[in-house]
DNA sequence: CGTCCACTTGACACTATTCAACGGGCGTGG
DNA sequence: CCACGCCCGTTGAATAGTGTCAAGTGGACG
């Protein structure tokens, strides 16, 4: 899936907290992680901050930039991240596949985005949660990093609030609830999910929703 | 702006309510919307109801189609629509210009969608009204329909209530305080702004946000 | 051994929701 | 013409869900 790497592409790292692309500035390149997660983001003027993206292995970041946008919003690394760095455009050279992954990658991600509305705009703290939860899973599996039902889910409490919107107190304490409840098991970084079924049914995923 | 008409794109109307697209069907054609507003929205199970995105003049439904996809989400006429049909692809005839715009719309609309999952993750009620009506308006004003600190705005209260995030009684108590602090003047589907600087004030923009 | 950071828990405040009722405008039908 | 129903907007009171503030634990690391 990650195997194509076209001759000129550089491999480059980020350490946790270090930028791979800051508001504004021209970005250094067209990124495609490799191994690592990253985020994008925006701070209100108090300091409020919502994620707004999470980047997974074999997500490119970010392909508006190929549309000769700059950056609206920073992107950081949240783990060591490996990558692989491309001139900021359509990627031209290489097979029609890596052509086609990088469209469906940009719709997979408007399309991720516009189900991240309906989760912040309607969905209790648990739903949240659990939408999160899943979509973490069905991503780690799609390229290959889910085991069984467990996966590495290396977020803070902290980054799972500025993803759901929540607190960090508040994302403890549904934490909790969801794991008295049996619906996930979390430690250390760790998801497992015992009975898929159960927890969609608690995220209120309709039959359309993402993840499929 | 919207004066260029391929030869062979139709024209079409809808009434309110009246569906655009439904989810997971072909849809008919990439609209243009000419005049009128559309959104695109999901159900959840119990029936509470997100708005992801609004269509105003000049917009196109869907440019995601024309990369192959099927829509996720149904789209429904908010007022009567006036709309040019073409074909489910990337605009092939015609001026580069139609082809630039159609990207421009893509984009814009994502950039959008990352501003609103900030607003609806972590503004309150009345930061969210203040987005919603300037960034109408800014659009309006976009496609030459605002005159002044004016144009119209066709969405009923429980309209802005499933776009924001919010029920539609508190929309109702949320406008009336904006009200009174003179910040927006709303009625009879009009809106006036008359300090636009206070109104961006009072919806906690940071510098980098849209609407610019 | 001490510091820092992530996680945890309790008590309380507050924003937004729920439920309910009422008024006005407007179209339809008698 | 008026009566009726319906949708939209408005307002009040009680409640639920989430946020805020504060304190404490535990592990990782220098």
């Amino acid at each position: 899936m990650l195997s194509q790497v076209a001759a000129e592409d550089a491999l480059v790292f980020f350490r946790p907290h270090e930028f791979l692309a800051r508001e504004n500035e021209k970005p250094d390149g067209l990124y495609q992680i490799l191994e690592g997660w990253a985020s994008r983001y925006r701070l209100l003027p108090d300091g409020r901050r919502q994620i707004t993206a999470l980047y997974l292995p074999g997500d490119y970041c970010e392909p508006h930039w190929a549309l000769g946008r700059r950056p609206s919003q920073p992107i950081v690394a949240l783990t060591n991240v490996r990558a692989r760095k491309a001139p900021c455009q359509i990627p031209a050279s290489g097979s029609g596949d890596i052509q086609a992954s990088f469209w469906k990658n940009m719709v997979d991600g408007s399309e991720r985005q516009a189900s991240w509305l309906v989760t912040l705009g309607r969905r209790t703290a648990l739903e949240r949660l659990a939408h999160l939860l899943l979509e973490l899973f069905e991503r780690m599996r799609g390229c290959g990093l889910a085991y069984g039902q467990q996966c590495s889910l290396p977020l803070t409490q902290m980054d799972i609030a500025d993803v759901t919107g929540l607190t960090p107190v508040h994302v403890n304490r549904t934490l909790q609830t969801m794991r008295t409840r049996g619906l996930i098991e979390l430690q250390s970084k760790w998801l497992r999910i015992p009975d898929i079924a159960a927890l969609r049914e608690a995220a209120a995923i309709s039959v359309n929703d993402a993840p499929a």
